[in-house]
DNA sequence: CCGTTTCGATAACCCGGTGGAATGGATCGC
DNA sequence: GCGATCCATTCCACCGGGTTATCGAAACGG
């Protein structure tokens, strides 16, 4: 039973004769005549009368007409969205991301998602660590991690995040620049997140508070950013967060990312990082290709805006002029 | 996209590898691996990771699974109705009779769905002459009709019919040979079919009245045979019928057969006729074929039961050794 | 009544796809 | 480190299917 034949079986059935049905099929009319003639050597009886004016289908030949039709659609519909896989525009993408994405993934997924919207796309909050494990094992196909980042995986830079002093905002202001924060902490309590629920953050702390030799108080742990700035908002202390953590925070919380200039200044490693998108090249996918497409023209945008703004600052998310997102 | 890659995707899937799954399909592990790879070319990516452990679905691979299963099971389900045609297991007959097969076309019939129950089967009403016009077309696939049949149709003579007198059961019975029933017919109210409705038994008749110069006086047509008994049993006249009207007249009418002796008397072949199935067989169906060997049997195991009763009486219905079917 | 036309069927041929055998290459277990 | 066990690659032979050319039959039209 080839699909081929049933194709020929609809094919005369609709165009009432054999030639015609042969043109439609983009076959010659011998080659039809022996389709039908094999589809019925296979059921054992005409399926078609063949009249002067063309030929219409036997009792028997409209007996299989409803099944064929439906299984040539089926086998159409799969071919299309075969045809979709392979431009992208279908299927399913796993997207990791951690606190180094927090901001730029869900933008990025939104915008998949308009332009693709037969892909179904998942999002899962997870460890830079853990993305990395995930897209090696095939679980992700790309992640947002702070780099660097193994070599075996393909990355594409998408933003430089900094450290941030989150404080609430009924208090003064503290310091932009990362000597005069560092002078602020000192011996001030502060809130941060478990090492288990982001070690890349807090090894980035630790390194800061190391370089300008803060010295905090750490009075509480919270397993995940929120809460931390719920704990700031509450006024239990400071805390140092990543940038991005600004669109996620609650009004009362201000969030003061520290000055870097740039990456030039003395212990800029400490407060700034790179952010990439990470996959694993081996597994190529178009959907996977396209989101990519997206994600570069996301921060290629947003880069743009930045240097229309005026400032000569580099790629990176790092507010307006003014240096500081403040309290929203 | 051909059903052939998707039987092999879902082979390699089941199978968990290469290997199994090639011998599942009774092919080549390099063949099962070219296939793959053509799917994966259509599809744009990979649908197995390949380990040491065989092969397991990437999730493109599973995305595809659900479909490409359905397809091939209702490919495979098709290809086994497609074989039940060819057995004459499946599709669907179309029997027609008329007053001529009254009696063993509904037998027939049973017989057959006992026998065949894949096989739809209708059975339609309608003279002979209309029977042998739809098996021209292709409406009918065998027809009961009044022999003898146009020498393009195949035939087999399934039964001799004979005249028999229909009369009111609570009267006293008419004669049973030809002579006698005509001289008893003379001048007495009859109810005849009308031609249109069964030409070929009205033909029938005035060469019985003809033959044995019976000259009734018709007070009454009707247009099918169940009417014409039923004012044989309101007592309006006595009526002509096949012998097989017997079977449904109600028991208050007397059926009484014409005796023919076999064809040997003098006009018999106005007493009785033969009744073939006919068919064309230019339009082979194994289903047809069935139904032919069912009533083949039948008729074959009515012959026999009427060779048991001790008579030399040739096939026929025509009851039992006393030759009258009577009041049932 | 005979050509003409229009169907589908048949015959002969040819190409490409498809499968098979042998081999290679990678990875894991002992 | 060697063998075992997977899958991938290569090469080749075959046949299934398509095409072109032609035929046969049936319905027109002149």
């Amino acid at each position: 039973m080839d699909v081929r034949l049933l194709r020929a079986l609809v094919a005369v059935a609709d165009c009432g004769g054999f030639g015609v049905a042969a043109g439609r099929l983009s076959v010659s009319q011998p080659a039809l005549t022996k389709q039908i003639q094999a589809l019925e050597a296979e059921v054992g009886g005409a399926l078609f009368v063949r009249g002067r004016q063309g030929a219409e289908p036997t009792r028997l030949g409209l007996a299989l007409l409803p099944e064929a039709r439906e299984l040539v659609r089926r086998i159409d519909l799969l071919t299309r969205r075969a045809a979709q896989f392979k431009r992208g525009e279908a299927g399913s993408l796993a997207v990791g991301f951690g606190l180094s994405g927090i901001d730029l993934a869900p933008q990025a997924v939104a915008a998949f998602r308009r332009r693709f919207p037969g892909v179904g796309i998942t999002l899962e909050d997870m460890s830079s660590a853990a993305q990395i494990e995930g897209v090696r094992a095939g679980d992700l196909d790309v992640g947002f991690v702070r780099l660097p980042a193994p070599d075996d995986l393909a990355r594409l830079v998408v933003l430089t995040d900094t450290l941030a002093v989150a404080s609430p905002g009924d208090q003064e202001p503290p310091p932009t620049d990362a000597v005069g924060v560092a002078a602020w902490l000192r011996g001030r309590p502060v809130v941060r997140l478990t090492r288990a629920k982001g070690p890349g953050l807090v090894r980035q702390i630790e390194l800061f508070e190391g370089e300008f030799d803060a010295r905090p108080e750490l009075v509480q742990e919270a397993s995940d950013l929120q809460t931390v700035l719920a704990l700031v908002a509450a006024g239990v202390g400071a805390a140092l967060v990543p940038a991005g953590a600004a669109d996620i925070a609650a009004a009362t919380v201000r969030v003061t990312p520290i000055e870097c200039d740039g990456g030039r200044a003395r212990g800029s490693d400490a407060v700034s990082w790179r952010i990439g998108a990470v996959w694993d090249r081996a597994r190529a996918t178009r959907a996977r290709d396209n989101f990519l497409t997206v994600v570069r023209e996301l921060t290629d945008r947003r880069d743009a805006d930045i240097s229309d703004g005026g400032s000569a600052r580099p790629p990176g998310r790092a507010g307006g002029p003014d240096g500081s997102s403040g309290v929203r």
